[in-house]
DNA sequence: CCGCGATGCTTCAGGGTTAATATATTCACC
DNA sequence: GGTGAATATATTAACCCTGAAGCATCGCGG
């Protein structure tokens, strides 16, 4: 169990571990705890308020930061997901009419996707909310800790990085 | 950009903030990359060396800490996702003989979920790699600092419930 | 005992995701 | 210039996931 006392009839992903299981095993799992319940809790209030999903929201929100836009691959390297997902998160929001697809002149396999106006307005409007929500999610950690734990989990990302890069074994 | 000097060609999903963002939001893209690299790196090999999904070995393993069983409800807390999705991955789990569904005496609307002996043989086989991947892949992280992280994960994951649980504006 | 809200589960539609495969284009090298 | 490896994207099958709707059952208050 937890050394930091759930509620009495809280039960999530990290009960089930023993006391005897590994200390990695356990980081891992709270970890992965944390990150889904921020997901979900930001993920049902973009979709009741905006309706929107969180892939939509996060490709706009690559773009918003490249006027110039973003090839496909480009995006699929910063969503963190693979190419043929990006195909079909970019099809869905030029349908809407969020974002164009160019072809480059300088390479014809590639495409340039671009935020419209209305697709900028859009996200404008949904990236105030999002981080007015982000930050209430976290507001129960103390600026010190959040600033540790900043650190902290850039050492992890290294060390994650690092050991799947060599991934044979 | 990262304090932490990314490798050079390195780009992923928190490279798109500038330092001019709000710091919640650097904390929470951090907490999601970390997340997303172990998730993919364990799901790959899982894939690879197994031919199994995170779902399943996720259901798996909570049965094999509940050796009298589960309910389906029981089994969609502790995995954190709803109980449509749980009755797919039974099903599959079911029909691959890994696992079996029994009708409890006392209610006749549930079920309970228990591993049968192949089932189990499986699992096991599957956590010891588990258990040794996630090791490998916090193994950069000293033991300070991922007793430190642990326990920071679990005031974010306090704040994180509190907050959600009155999500209402 | 009976009605009715709550509970446990399933089903379904709509998306998201990956890995594998295919196609077109570029680039490097000869 | 031509050939072949590498690159950029699209397509598909299989799976995961949610939210909403539906059905059966439970249990409780009258």
């Amino acid at each position: 169990m937890s050394e930091h006392a759930p509620a009495p009839g809280r039960v999530d992903r990290e009960s089930r571990l023993a006391h005897g299981d590994h200390e990695a095993l356990r980081l891992w799992l709270r970890l992965l705890t944390c990150s889904s319940l921020v997901e979900a809790s930001v993920r049902s209030q973009l979709r009741r308020d905006f309706n929107c999903t969180l892939p939509r929201f996060d490709l706009m929100s690559q773009l918003e930061r490249h006027p110039e836009g973003l090839r496909m691959g480009e995006l699929s390297r910063r969503m963190m997901v693979t190419g043929g997902n990006v195909t079909g998160i970019a099809d869905q929001l030029v349908k809407e009419g969020l974002v164009t697809r160019e072809a480059p002149p300088d390479d014809r396999r590639a495409f340039v996707v671009k935020l419209t106006p209305a697709g900028r307005k859009a996200f404008l409007r949904m990236a105030g909310a999002h981080e007015a929500w982000v930050a209430r999610l976290f507001a129960g950690l103390p600026a010190v800790e959040r600033r540790q734990l900043h650190a902290l989990l850039a050492k992890l990302k290294d060390s994650v990085t690092a050991s799947a890069r060599s991934e044979a074994a």
